[in-house]
RNA sequence: GGAGAGGUGGCCGAGUGGCCGAAGGCAACGGUUUGCUAAACCGUCGUAGGGGCUAAAACCCCUACCGAGGGUUCAAAUCCCUCCCUCUCCGCCA
C-alpha cells in the first residue's frame, strides 16, 4: 500500500460558486468533496488544473466534461492514496460519462422543443394551424421524459458514491498509516510523579460517592455514567466555565442548540452517508442524535450566503453528544473516557479560505486555553494522513496526561475542513472585491473541550492521598467557593 | 391531533398557460451632482452547467432553476397529485 499524500499543493487561485441557491430538503447536493477546486495536486497528470465542479441543480447532481472529469478522479484517487481506498473509482468514472452524455441529449432535444412551442405559439397567434408541430414536438417530448429518467437514475448513483469520497489532506499533514505516525507538535505542563501509584478516576468518583456507574448501567446501559452530589455540580461547573471562557474572552457567540438532526444536517458535515452505523437513529423518523455539536452549529448557515464582512463567524456550543461506539468493545469499558452520552464544548468557525489555517491555531489556541488554566499536561499532535477524519483536511488533536493511565488521551479535536463540509452543505459568501463570484467558506471545529474527559484529568491529577480530590481554582467560583471534594 | 393561510431572485413583492429568468421596490455596485454626509438622477445588478472565443478574462450561444418530487399539455412560476417547511386559530403538553 502506497502513501501518497499531496507533496507540492501549490495553491492556485481559484474559486468558483457552483450550486443552485435552492437545495433539495431530502436530498443533498453532489460534493465530489474534496478541496481540490483549490489546490492544485501535483502528479504526473496531464492538465490536471484541480478544478472538479459538480453541478447540482433541482434534479440533483448532473455531470459534465468527462475528459474533465475522468482527470479529476484520477487526481482525487491519487491524491487520495490510502484514505481513497475503498472509493469505487470505475463506477464513478463511468457513471461520470454517462452522465455527462445523457445531459448533452436531454439539453439538445430540449431546445428544440422549446423552438417548437414557440413555433406554435407563433402560428396560434397568426391564426394558422400548427397540428405538424404539436405531432412533432409530442413526439421529442417523450424522449426527453426516457432519457431524463435515466439521468435521474444515473444521477443518484454518483451522488451516492461521490459523498463517499473523503476530504484530501493539506499539504502539511505528515504521511503515515495509523495514529503512530501522528506528529507531536508541543508539549505543555509538567508530567506529575506521585509518591503512590495514583488511582484511575473510576475508583476515586466512586469512592467520594459523586460518580456511579451501577446504576448508569442500571437505568441506560453499558457505557453510561451518572454523576451525583458534586460530581454533577463540577460538570456543570466546567461546562459553565468552558463557554464563559469562550463567549468573554475568545470572542464566540454561544448557541444552543437542537440535537437531534435530521438526514440532510448529518450530509452536510460528512457523517452521512458513510458512517451511519456510528450514530443513534431515532425510530421511525429520519432523525438522528448528534454526535458532536459540529453537526448543528456548523449546518447554521447551511444554503445560506454570507458576505465577507461577517466573517470569521466564531461560534461556540455546549451540548451532550452522542454516540454508538460500534466497533470499540472491550476498549474503555470503565469510566468515563468512552460513553454513548457525554458533554461537550464545541468552537465552530466559518472563514474565508485565505485565513482558515490562521483561524485553525488560533482555535485549538483556544481549546489549550482551557486546559492550562486548569493546570493539566497536555499535547498537540497532528494526524497524519491515515489517522485522519473523514471529512477534515487537517486536525490537531490535544490530548492531555491521564496519571493513571500513564499516556496522553485525546481532549480535543480541532480540524480545518476547508470547504469539504461548505460544498456538501452549500455555505458560501460574497467577497467584498466588486463582480466577485460566491466562494464556498471554509468550517473549522475543535472541542474545547470534552467535558467528560476533563472531569477524568482533574480527578486524576487533583487526587490527594486523603482522597480528597481539589478542585481547581479556576473552576472554585463555579462551585460555590467549594476548595475540596471530599466523600458524601 | 383538528381547521385555515402561505412558500417567487440578497430582501420585500407582482405574476392563473406561450412574448416570463420573471414587473415594481429595497439593498448592493459604477457614475453625475455635492464643501462632507444625505438626497436626487443615470446605469449595472440571480445562480449553476455545457459550448464558442481567449494566455486568462471580458464577451457570445445553449440548458436548467419560481419549496421538493411526480402528472396534464406542443408549451407550466401559473392547472392537477404527493411530500416538506413556515405562519394563524383550537386542543394537549414541559
Amino acid at each position: 500500500m502506497v502513501f501518497r499524500p499531496p507533496t507540492s499543493c501549490q495553491r492556485i487561485s481559484r474559486h468558483s460558486g457552483q450550486r443552485t441557491s435552492q437545495c433539495p430538503a431530502t436530498d443533498p447536493p453532489l460534493h465530489f468533496c474534496a478541496t481540490l477546486e483549490k489546490r492544485s495536486v501535483s502528479l504526473t497528470l496531464p492538465g490536471s488544473d484541480a478544478r472538479f465542479h459538480p453541478r447540482s441543480t433541482a434534479r440533483g447532481a448532473v455531470m459534465h466534461d468527462p475528459k474533465y472529469l475522468r482527470d479529476h478522479v484520477e487526481a482525487i484517487r491519487m491524491a487520495l492514496g490510502a484514505r481513497g481506498h475503498d472509493v469505487p473509482w470505475d463506477a464513478i468514472r463511468k457513471l461520470s460519462e454517462e452522465r455527462r452524455m445523457l445531459t448533452a441529449q436531454a439539453e439538445q432535444l430540449r431546445h428544440e422543443l422549446k423552438k417548437g412551442s414557440d413555433d406554435v405559439a407563433r402560428r396560434r397567434r397568426a391564426g394558422e394551424l400548427a397540428d405538424d408541430v404539436i405531432a412533432a414536438m409530442k413526439h421529442i417530448g417523450d424522449r426527453i421524459k426516457e432519457i431524463e429518467d435515466r439521468l435521474r437514475e444515473t444521477e443518484e448513483a454518483l451522488k451516492g458514491l461521490a459523498l463517499r469520497i473523503p476530504n484530501l489532506p493539506h499539504e502539511t499533514v505528515p504521511p503515515g498509516l495509523d495514529a503512530s505516525h501522528n506528529l507531536e507538535v508541543r508539549r505543555w505542563g509538567t508530567i506529575p510523579s506521585f509518591a503512590i501509584s495514583p488511582k484511575p478516576h473510576w475508583e476515586i468518583g466512586e469512592a467520594l460517592g459523586i460518580l456511579n456507574f451501577d446504576r448508569a448501567a442500571k437505568i441506560a446501559g453499558a457505557r453510561f455514567a451518572l454523576l451525583q452530589g458534586t460530581g454533577a455540580r463540577l460538570e456543570r461547573a466546567l461546562i459553565n466555565y468552558m463557554l464563559d471562557v469562550h463567549t468573554s474572552q475568545h470572542g464566540y457567540r454561544e448557541v444552543f442548540p437542537p440535537v437531534i438532526v435530521n438526514r440532510q444536517t448529518m450530509t452536510g458535515t460528512g457523517q452521512l452517508p458513510k458512517f451511519e452505523e456510528d450514530l443513534f437513529r431515532l425510530r421511525d423518523e429520519d432523525w438522528f442524535l448528534i454526535p458532536t455539536a459540529e453537526v448543528p452549529v456548523t449546518n447554521l448557515h447551511r444554503d445560506e450566503i454570507l458576505t465577507e464582512n461577517q466573517l470569521p463567524l466564531r461560534y461556540t456550543a455546549y451540548t451532550p453528544c452522542f454516540r454508538r461506539e460500534a466497533g470499540s468493545y472491550g476498549k474503555d469499558t470503565r469510566g468515563l473516557i468512552r460513553l454513548h452520552q457525554f458533554n461537550k464544548v464545541e468552537l465552530v468557525a466559518f472563514t474565508t479560505p485565505d485565513q482558515s489555517y490562521q483561524e485553525l491555531e488560533r482555535l485549538t489556541g483556544h481549546a489549550e486555553v482551557i486546559l492550562r488554566s486548569l493546570n493539566l499536561p497536555y499535547r498537540v499532535v497532528t494526524l497524519c494522513t491515515g489517522d485522519l477524519g473523514f471529512s477534515a483536511a487537517k486536525t490537531y488533536d490535544i490530548e492531555v496526561w491521564l496519571p493513571s493511565q500513564g499516556h496522553y488521551r485525546e481532549i480535543s479535536s480541532c480540524s480545518n475542513f476547508e470547504a469539504f463540509q461548505a460544498r456538501r452543505a452549500n455555505i458560501r459568501y460574497r467577497p467584498g472585491k466588486k463582480d466577485a463570484k460566491l466562494e464556498f467558506v471554509h468550517t473549522l471545529n475543535g472541542s474545547g473541550l470534552a467535558v467528560g474527559r476533563t472531569m477524568v484529568a482533574i480527578l486524576e491529577h487533583y487526587q490527594q492521598p486523603d482522597g480528597s480530590v481539589l478542585i481547581p481554582e479556576v473552576l472554585r467560583p463555579y462551585m460555590g467557593g467549594m476548595e475540596r471534594l471530599t466523600p458524601e
